[in-house]
DNA sequence: ACCGGAATCC
DNA sequence: GGATTCCGGT
């Protein structure tokens, strides 16, 4: 049966890349290892929407709350996705079972006392699409770093609060209790989900050119730091988080006042350095932290010169974690610039088990 | 409207 | 596995 799922507006293109603006990572949809599921799901599809100046008459944002949306037309969502999935059949009824199956998946719940409302638990939906057998995949520069934690904004577990938070620090979190970290390992087989950590190279794929690579964000905590609190772990400097947030994530109250652009502006969209000034890519999804645990939040990574450039094969010689930690760490307040400029390159590392 | 079990499809 | 379809119940 001829089917126009293509020819509307909304696309159905497993992209990596930007799609009228909007970014669909590869990790919104599912791993290649499950063949056939590489369709788009529901809950993807109502991110879709949700992003769409067109069709913020049929579902849109909730103002106020965070990841909640409503359904304005119920009748025209469902013929959206039935027509996505040439299920013309479709109906809300439908939808809704669908919907349904996501609470116990953790990955929507529904707004009780609210007609046509739900709300995302970001958390569940990352963590959940972001392959983590990719998450240990070494990078291969050539600058070594002792601690694999220590190019990391670090954030005390205390200030954890949904959903951002415990999106970032749920994989960083739930395999040991702190204090009973231990350095891992990449994981064997690439099934092996479960004993991983969280790092972005799931992310890759909406990064820009020269950020295609597997970084050093987003792995946790487990590489022994000494610390005096549970700590957790957010994006390090080297991810243009820009392009993630803006099109998954709902606006701000404040990002809602504005003139309706779907765009992130220039202060987030530009190259992360910048002459003169350095742009914290991870400002903005800081910022959302900032606004729910409703704390600063601390930033840490090193300064060049405690690097160890690692000249090519052969022994390197590995910074002492303390002495990276004590001497290296540099407050980074939110909602300010920061004077000094750490290269991106310095933010590379090289895992040990690197081939030469 | 909303919920969730069950069977079924792909 | 992720819906889709159906349906009895609240």
């Amino acid at each position: 049966m001829y089917c126009n799922c293509f020819s509307e507006g909304i696309l159905a293109a497993p992209v990596n890349h930007w799609v009228s603006g909007l970014a669909f990572p590869d990790w919104a949809y599912k791993a290649e290892s499950s063949p056939g599921s590489r369709q788009i799901q529901l809950w993807h599809f109502i991110l879709e929407l949700l992003q769409k100046e067109e069709f913020r008459h049929v579902i849109a944002w909730q103002q106020g709350e965070y990841g909640e949306f409503v359904i304005k037309d119920p009748d025209e969502v469902a013929r959206l996705w039935g027509r996505r999935k040439c299920k013309p059949q479709m109906n809300y009824d439908k939808l809704s079972r669908a919907l349904r199956y996501y609470y116990n998946k953790r990955i929507l719940h529904k707004t009780k006392g609210k007609k046509f409302t739900y709300k995302f638990n970001f958390s569940k939906l990352m963590v959940a699409n972001c392959p983590p057998w990719k998450v240990w995949a070494p990078p291969s520069p050539r600058l070594l770093l002792r601690s694999p934690a220590l190019c990391q904004p670090l954030v005390p577990m205390a200030k954890q609060s949904e959903p951002l938070y415990s999106m970032l620090c749920t994989r960083a979190t739930e395999t040991q209790p702190a204090g009973e970290r231990t350095p891992q390992r990449p994981p064997k087989a690439s099934g092996d989900k479960e004993s991983s950590s969280f790092n972005c190279e799931c992310f890759g794929s909406v990064l820009g050119p020269g950020w295609q690579r597997p970084c050093c964000c987003l792995r946790n905590l487990q590489g022994g730091l000494p610390s005096p609190a549970p700590l957790a772990s957010v994006p390090c400097l080297c991810c243009n988080w820009t392009h993630l947030l803006g099109p998954i994530l709902p606006p701000l109250p404040s990002e809602q006042s504005l003139s309706g652009s779907s765009k992130p502006g220039p202060r987030l969209s530009g190259p992360m350095c910048m002459p003169g000034t350095w742009h914290f890519p991870g400002l903005h999804l800081l910022a959302r932290l900032r606004q729910n645990t409703g704390q600063g939040l601390w930033c840490q990574f090193l300064r060049p010169e405690e690097l160890v450039v690692n000249p090519g094969p052969g022994p390197s010689r590995h910074l002492d974690s303390n002495e990276g930690l004590s001497s290296g760490t540099q407050g980074l307040k939110l909602g300010k610039g920061i004077s000094m400029s750490p290269n991106p390159e310095n933010m590379r590392v090289m895992w040990p088990s690197d081939p030469p």
